[in-house]
DNA sequence: GTAAAGCTTCAACCCAGGTTGAGAGTCAAG
DNA sequence: CTTGACTCTCAACCTGGGTTGAAGCTTTAC
């Protein structure tokens, strides 16, 4: 059981994020009769997951929108939550990535088309 | 020379927008007497590649910065401000799906273990 | 010559994702 | 039993990228 400023610590992010994000309902926190927020290795291995995928640019509503989805079942939970969401996200990235480079290719020609032979 | 409300159209962009780029110095455009914005060619153009920065995920302060690198110089102005960007871009998309690629099968293995032999 | 459509500025508002600070309670150590 | 470190809540603020709306010009169309 961490407490909110061990935790913080421990995964470097800050106590007022770890309240937000809270309040936005994406993590939880068991609270004792003091009122301190206490941690689990459940919740802190959420807290994990949401991390990462906040790194892999999801906002909170995606990551709502598929928590919601899944519901609360049985065990390998976080790994079927996060699963659906990579794939979407690779695909986007796939999907980018083309275009990126076609028109990398396309901008490359235009640049050498507009300097001809200047030296 | 496009009229605001024209160019908006044109470009499927809100003329709000127009206004907001113009005012965070990103785009120009050209006044006539009546106070009303003109845009001419160039000034499409340099829109047009802004809307495809933005589109890639490119900031207004990484636009600005690149624009202000550059200087205003000869010719093949734009490509050469969006070749850069591009290239970073493409690095960062590069690094990004190696991670994602690399986790992907780290979940994947991670689920195989926690669903044995289930049926 | 008047109405509608189009444009202007300016200030206020919106959303996401937080951060900051005040005022107050809790806990361990000396 | 007080001090200092830790935590709580709540309200206000911040940044980026815009949108909305009011009040007032200009231009176009009839």
């Amino acid at each position: 059981m961490y407490r909110i400023g061990q935790l913080a610590k421990l995964l470097n992010v800050s106590e007022s994020k770890l309240r937000f994000l809270e309040e936005q309902g994406v993590i939880h926190s068991v609270r004792q009769a003091n009122g301190y927020r206490y941690y689990n290795d459940d919740n802190k291995e959420r807290l994990e997951i949401i991390l990462k995928a906040q790194q892999m640019g999801f906002s909170l509503a995606e990551i709502r929108a598929v928590q919601r989805q899944h519901g609360s079942k049985e065990h390998p939970v976080d790994c079927q939550l996060l699963l659906p969401m990579l794939q979407k996200k690779l695909q986007e990235l796939d999907q980018q990535m083309q275009q990126l480079q076609q028109q990398r290719r396309d901008m490359e020609q235009l640049v050498q088309q507009l300097t001809p032979v200047d030296p």
